[in-house]
This record gives C-alpha cells, structure tokens and sequence, in this order.
DNA sequence: GTCAATAATCTTGTATACAAAAATGGCCAG
DNA sequence: CTGGCCATTTTTGTATACAAGATTATTGAC
C-alpha cells in the first residue's frame, strides 16, 4: 500500500473496467475517483494516462476520460487478431515446447477440466487463463507472450460475456484438449488451425457475443 | 501549443527515442525534460506514463524513467509478430482491397520505386511507411490496422538501422513490387507469405540488425 | 412556455510545494 | 589507499493551488 500509488490505482481502475463496474463509455472523473480511492487528482491522472495509452481508456481533451466503447466489429475484430497471435504461439510451442511446458501445458488443462466438469464459471474463468499463458511461455518468444498477455487483458471484458452462453466451457475445454495433443505431438499446423478457430468469434458466437454487449448496456442504463 | 501539452510531449520524446538522440538505456530526468520543453514536471510524468504503457519506456519505482532497451533476441521476435501481422494484414488486403486501396497501394509503391531509385534513404523511410499503411488500410481492420501502426511505431528505431545496408532499399523495393502483385491479384496466401517473409529478420539480416544496435551503443559510449 | 445568451459552477490541465526515498560525497577507521 | 558509514543533496511521488476551458443554471426576450 505504501508505494506507488498508481500501479496499484492503474491495476484497480483496470479492474473496474474489466468487471464492469465502470461500463463502456461511462465518464471516469478525476475527482471523483481521487476521493474513492483517497488519493489526490495527480496518481489518478497518472493511472487514467496509462490506461489510455493500452487502449482501454479514451481521453479527450479538456473533456476528461472515459472507458473506451468498442463497436462489435472493432470487438470481433480483437479477437481475429488475437487468434492470429494466439495461433503462431501454439505453432510455435509445437516446435520448442521442453518438459517443462509439457507438464505446465497439462496441468492446466487438467484444471481446466476439474473446474469445467464442476461447472463454476469464475473458477474455469482463471484456470483457462493459466492454459492460455501456459501457450504463451511456451513459444519460448518474451515479445509474442507479452503481447498476447496484453491483448488477453484488452479482451477479459468480453471474454467473461463469452463464458455465460450454454454449454461454451465444454466447448472450449474440449478444444483445449485437442490444442494440448497437437501442440504435445509437434504438429505446428494443426496447433496453429485449432488455436485460431479456438480464439476466433465465428457465426452464432459473433452473435452471442453482440447481444451480450447489449444487455450489459441495457443494465447500465436501467441504473 | 496551447492545449493538452503531454500530448505534444509524448510525441516529442518518442521522436528523440526513435530518433536515436535518447539511446536505450538513458535516463530520463523529469527535471532535465522539464526544463528542456518549459514546462513543468507534471506534463512531464503524464507523457513518460504514457511512454511506459507503450512500451517505449521503463518506469522503476523512485529510480525514474529509462529508454528501454531490449536485447537483440527481442528484437527479432518483435519483428517475427510484426511480419505475422503484416502477413494477416496483406492476406485480408488481398480478399477485401477496393478500388480506392487499390489505387493507394499503387501510388505508394511508386514512390517507394522513385526514391529507392534516387537512393534518398530519408525519403525512402517515409515512403515506405506510406506503403505499408495502405497495406494495413486495405485490410479493412481497424484493430489490426492500430495494431500494426502501434507496433511499426515502437520498431522504427531498428527499421532505420536497417536501411543503411548495402542495397536494402533495392531489395525492399523489389519486394514491394511482388507484394503489390499478390494483393491485386487476389492472392491471400501469396500476399501472407511475401509480407511475412518481407518483415522478419532472417539470417544475415539478423546480424546486421545486431550489429548496428551495437555500433548504435557504442557512439553512445564514446560521448 | 421555449429558446438563447450570459453568468455561475465545475472540471481539466499545469505549476508549485513538500515529504520521503535514493544517490552522492565526504569522513573516518583499518 | 581502500572500504564502509553517516550527512548532504538530488530526485521522485503526491498534494495542493490556480488559471482557462467546458458545462450547467439562470435570466430575459419573444
């Protein structure tokens, strides 16, 4: 608590955005937030400038800032490119993968597993987050796994709407396995195929996800 | 000049960044910077936020702000996901490129021809940039489009470097050339393969990439 | 009652002030 | 002469102050 207010402040506005608390489009006053979290108007500006520059703030000026309102068609377009990303990780992990991945690479999706089959959304909400930075680390690239780790954080938003359609964790936890034997058995093209249309937001899931970002507004807007 | 300072500022120690005047692993003095562009402190600290969500800067905690500096192994993986994103980006300029792209594609190349063949290395810089944004245009992405800008952006201190190989201009260019012809032919895979070969770094251009980072420190050191 | 213009208020953007941590330098012991 | 410790000096991080632009409220005309 003692130092560095606006990491701790960046990370919990952030958090905010990510769960919802503050909605899209939603004004972030200065003031406001300074008196939240008791701290002055300077750490927040600092945090707020910060969330700007990766893109999860908007800052206008002399207007203050507010959390970026993405076009489903930006969203579905976030997605594609992470997919892409998501993708050359996994064909890259099927060529350099060591024991050590291979083990973190099933244990993951190990609990991925246990915490589909007990159908506890927050719960396989973080475990695939392991199995996905499971990937990541095993590129054996730092700049492909900070990117994706960067993206995957722009995504949480809309990633957690995913997860409330019927029957997605099993859907994508049987991906995952099938991920998990590519990338295991070497094969790069299969691992890069399957992790694309993995990631990718294709037809009715498109649509699920634009109706999901709907009635999250609708919810803002009733309060 | 009038309003929103930390903007301009932002900019301003980008250029110097990219521009090789504040070399990787400088320090930033707040104070220094302060004095240098007549402002306070503060627009300061907003604009070297911003740096460090970018990725241009390194903020450690009450040791100030550094130019970050990336071993050449990061390097080449940046330029590995910039060339999977150029390729993704020229594979969907190739299915979805309008007349207007089309002709934006064309245009650019040309100027790349004339000043590659002028040997105007400044010139060329600039050109080139103008080819490969109307790349990511035509792609019609807009997130991808951001992504490639922000990412071409963080990688221009290196692609200077670059150009100053014997005849880089003369390959690049003919490079380009194929890679206008895929795109208006319609050819996705053609287009993914050239662009994707076109950016990364491969064998002795890795050498020369590591060999300018270092002949870049070294000026660095004789000061 | 509605609209427009102006005054009052609020919010942002920047400067300055101050406390606390880190870097520097000097001093003394060995 | 070298190395470690304490005092001094910088430098960072945060709070506060203030000016200028944006927003809102009020008043007056139609």
């Amino acid at each position: 608590m003692s130092e560095n207010a606006f990491y701790k402040l960046r990370d919990e506005i952030e958090n905010g955005i990510v769960t919802g608390e503050f909605e899209p489009g939603e004004r972030l006053d200065e003031t406001q937030l300074a008196a939240r979290f008791s701290v002055s108007r300077t750490p927040i500006r600092e945090a707020l400038m910060q969330l700007s520059a990766i893109g999860l703030v908007e800052i206008r000026p002399r207007r203050g800032a507010c959390v970026i309102d993405h076009p489903p068609q930006y969203v579905f377009e976030m997605f594609e490119v992470m997919g892409e990303l998501e993708a050359m990780a996994g064909a890259l992990a099927a060529r350099r993968h060591t024991d050590a991945d291979r083990e973190a690479l099933s244990s993951s999706h190990e609990r991925c597993l246990a915490s589909a089959a007990s159908g506890d959304t927050d719960a396989y909400y973080y475990d695939n987050e392991l199995f996905h930075h499971a990937i990541y680390s095993a590129s054996h690239s730092a700049f492909l796994k900070d990117q994706c780790i960067a993206l995957h954080r722009r995504l949480r938003p809309y990633r957690r709407l995913q997860l409330r359609v019927r029957n997605r964790m099993q859907t994508s936890v049987r991906e995952h396995g099938a991920i998990v034997d590519a990338i295991l058995a070497g094969d790069a093209e299969e691992a890069r195929a399957l992790l694309r249309s993995h990631i990718v937001v294709q037809g009715d899931r498109f649509s699920d996800l634009v109706a999901g970002i709907q009635s999250m507004k609708m919810q803002t807007r009733a309060r």
